[in-house]
DNA sequence: TTACAATATTTGTATATACAAATGTAATCT
DNA sequence: AGATTACATTTGTATATACAAATATTGTAA
């Protein structure tokens, strides 16, 4: 990926700047092919990953805060992203009986069964977007990564 | 930046899944930090960026296409991303007179000025989000992002 | 127990983005 | 010329996201 070629211009960038928009197009490149991975299953990436929070409670529900506090990019609007969740049929959600100001929200068996299948897809995603990167590479990568 | 740490959990993330939740950690940081050294301004970085392009056409007007070429973010709407920046005045448009199809979009003066403006904050913002990282640091990951 | 503050979620509103279809103009072919 | 295709932009529509305000419930203090 140059950089210089994908923005068509050819005075050189100082390099901090150079850094971020470099930063960009590949953050651009991964999220398009996740979302092309989860297309044919009509999520979308924070859907995803809030299906892969519920898993990881194993059987224990989740609120909202919860959620949020856990997922990679924190939404002001957790409530509509479980709404569609549960139109789609993959969690449900009820108030929660000790304590009626929360709700109680846990995957679905269906969800289960679909997130598998997700699952499968955005592995192949993932080694899609790494393919030029060797393992070596992956750890010099997030340990930059970790100075931001 | 600790991944496991921000997302709650203690088990361990494989390698390539780290990595790219990882990017996302940091491409938010980025972006909410990038975000609101542009608030003053009232302007998206998507809007900036085109205000930076049409700077460097050095008077040349620019059309749609262009535009979209050269954008970090490509977007489907640049058409209204205009309509934004002239309801602000910093950039103008007229019918091409060779080619009617063609849109002909500038900077104003008012636009430059404050352009300026938005550097000036825009490399605060970028020195404060590479702060811990050197000029060695930065070289390694863009050889790094190169590899995307 | 009433008033007030804290907690948890939901709703309203404005803006942003994605994708497809529609519009208007120019170029080409017969 | 008239029809067809290609080009450049705009518009429609649905969904996503950000931020603030509103609602409902619980906890606490006088």
């Amino acid at each position: 990926m140059n950089v210089e070629k994908i923005l068509k211009t050819d005075k050189k960038i100082p390099l901090e700047r150079r850094t971020i928009i470099h930063f960009s197009l590949v953050h651009n490149k991964i999220s398009d092919t996740a979302n092309a991975a989860l297309r044919p299953f009509g999520v979308s990436i924070q859907q995803f990953n809030v299906l892969r929070i519920l898993r990881g409670q194993k059987g224990r529900p989740a609120n909202l805060s919860t959620l949020n506090e856990r997922m990679v990019t924190k939404m002001s609007n957790t409530t509509r992203l479980v709404d569609k969740l549960i139109l789609k049929g993959l969690v449900d959600r009820k108030v929660c009986p000790s304590n009626r100001r929360k709700v109680e929200i846990r995957i679905t068996e269906e969800g289960e069964k679909m997130l598998l299948q997700m699952d499968k897809a955005m592995e192949q995603a993932e080694n899609e977007i790494l393919a030029n990167l060797d393992r070596d590479d992956l750890t010099k990568l997030n340990a930059l990564l970790d100075k931001f």
